[in-house]
DNA sequence: ATACATAATGGAAGGGCTTCCAAGAAAAAG
DNA sequence: CTTTTTCTTGGAAGCCCTTCCATTATGTAT
């Protein structure tokens, strides 16, 4: 039926570990063997068979990324870095998207039992220590990415920095009434996002008004799937909330994602209110998607996250780097555009 | 080292093939000794290994997406569909993503040969006779997504049919002058948008003015990738290709796909007129970006498509329909938006 | 109780590959 | 030319599972 090394073998009239060891470049065979086999393969059309290959092997050439889907186009960027990478060290890629939060741990299991993946690439998810020490005991190699983990490699981003930065670009514009639209709590970036928030105006002798910060909780329209809060519709409504404030209402709002931003946006605009004139806008992560809006943001390096991530596990696949950890720390980069106002102060002057 | 099924079946006082039944859930197992595996089962965590499974079977509960992942967010939204479904059913996939489109061939060749896919997944992407013939003739089930083959099962948009009534959309509100950005002839949905947008222009006596269509062709920045032309920067020069016209420049324009109007309207707003005042647009997709955009656009069903593409492929998995071919022809959807002037119009009278 | 049909079970064979060990061939050393 | 060392090579065993066939247990009809 199928073509099998031991047809390459019968008609190169060789044995089968022959076959076996040119198919591996393996150094041991004379360059005249090699040739000879090497033609048959190519007569027969030969390919060695995957399956069989990973279960002699106890390899497979595959990773897994496992990655939050719901959270959208943020994943789509770092997956593409990741693929460039991937392809360029022959390695396939099984996308694992965890739509309910709750079940992440549901393909830690897999990965870990199932052995179909030589690595793990997981996005934006904690992982319990308990995890942890399951995916080292059993030599599984896996890389976080925006995320951390103690003694797991993490790739990871400057995200209190970042807010930080974000907060006091509007605060150096001149604004005194600054906002945040958070993400959910329950999401480490969310957090250190609302941290640099608040430093930045403690450094700058700002008041801190709980009513102008309003953290994502879950909401009711699509309950099934965890929300994170990083989407639009959380920042349309976070922002409507500020907007009842109405001659109280933040003159700047630092909102922790882009794609949150575009639905706080939305508000302002049917709220007739103009941006930035009456309220500035950034925004953090730097999707493609910012750049149409004119967002300023706070621009992850998304897909140099992914390659970075992509190298550092192949390498630990490779050379099985015990009793190292792997820790890299990426700092966001300022992009001003147009919804925080600089350019039109510039302009003025 | 692993347990294995050796183990369970030894620890259960049973034989190795009563346990291989029980994973399998045969019917032809008395309920007692099932219970008794799966106690023990789960006391030794044991899990079957993917890799035997597939070698024994010759199945691997995966499938490939082939996708071009240069195009961007509209195989995002695909994607998505595409995974709902995939967990449904239990299985795994494996993203190959071109970015060359000469290289599709190598991804066909690789899952004929490699046999590590149960199925594949095309998306976008033609198929030559001379291909479609291997996939069926090695039985490897295939699907084609907004793409066509005769013998193959097709998922297909009617691409002719939504141009042609995006472009009636703007006639009806009165414009004389139409224009239409398009992307690289080479990809068949362009060449089918063009059709519609000509008909259109035919059926309701205006004359086509060559000068008023522009087809992308290469762009030099990035020549390495394979380009089809649906993308920001190629619809931004489009634009200001058109507007070079000046008095002569059409009051409106039906763009081929919602990324090259974001670019086309950048184009525009540079230049100093006004949407849709001056210039209205019509674009095509009905990608999340439309929305934020206000684009009017010819909305395709995205997700629903890479449902649908998934229950077909793994009926023909399961259930090997021997000479049938499944086709299916979705139409888009006219939404309207702020880009088209419709609304502008209705709020006046 | 006996004969016969049916259900449940054990385990060898097989799926395609790698790897290890033993053996033969070639090269180096004496 | 013989002995020793180093390369090459063949192929059995093993990776972990499914499946088929033979066998045993169970149930039914007589």
């Amino acid at each position: 039926m199928r073509i099998t090394i031991y047809d390459v073998a019968k008609k190169a009239g060789v044995g089968i570990g022959t076959v076996s060891r040119v198919i591996n470049n393996s150094p041991q065979i004379s360059p005249k063997t090699r040739k000879k086999v090497l033609r048959v393969i190519k007569e027969l059309k030969y390919q060695p068979y995957i399956m069989a290959q990973g279960l002699a092997k106890k390899k497979t050439n595959t990773i897994a990324c496992i990655v939050p889907f719901f959270t959208g186009y943020f994943y789509f960027e770092l997956l593409n870095g990741v693929q460039q990478k991937l392809s360029k060290y022959g390695y396939d890629l099984i996308l694992y998207s965890v739509d309910h939060l709750e079940r992440k741990e549901h393909f830690f299991k897999r990965t870990l039992r199932e052995r179909r993946v030589d690595g793990v690439l997981l996005f934006s998810m904690t992982i319990t220590d308990q995890y942890a020490e399951k995916f080292l005991q059993s030599k599984l190699p896996i890389a976080l990415v925006d995320s951390f983990h103690n003694e797991l490699d993490s790739i990871m981003i400057e995200n209190r920095e970042g807010a930080f930065r974000a907060t006091e670009h509007l605060i150096h514009l001149g604004h005194r009434r600054i906002g945040m639209i958070n993400g959910n709590l329950t999401s480490i970036p969310a957090q250190k996002r609302l941290e640099g928030f608040r430093e930045a105006l403690i450094k700058n002798e700002l008041t801190l008004d709980d009513r102008y910060i309003v953290n994502i909780k879950h909401t009711d329209d699509d309950d099934l799937r965890h929300n994170d809060g990083f989407n639009k519709k959380a920042g349309y409504y976070a922002m409507k909330k500020l907007l009842l404030l109405e001659k109280d209402c933040p003159t700047a709002i630092f909102v922790s994602s882009d794609i949150q931003a575009a639905g706080a946006m939305k508000a302002i605009q049917e709220s007739g209110l103009k941006i930035p004139e009456d309220i500035a806008i950034v925004g953090f992560d730097g999707i493609e998607l910012s750049e149409y809006l004119g967002l300023t943001t706070m621009k992850q390096p998304m897909q140099e996250m992914g390659m970075l991530a992509v190298e550092q596990l192949i390498n630990r696949i490779q050379n099985s780097l015990e009793n190292t950890v792997f820790k890299k720390l990426f700092h966001p980069e300022l992009i001003i555009r147009d919804t925080c106002g600089a350019r039109l102060l510039k302009n003025k002057s």
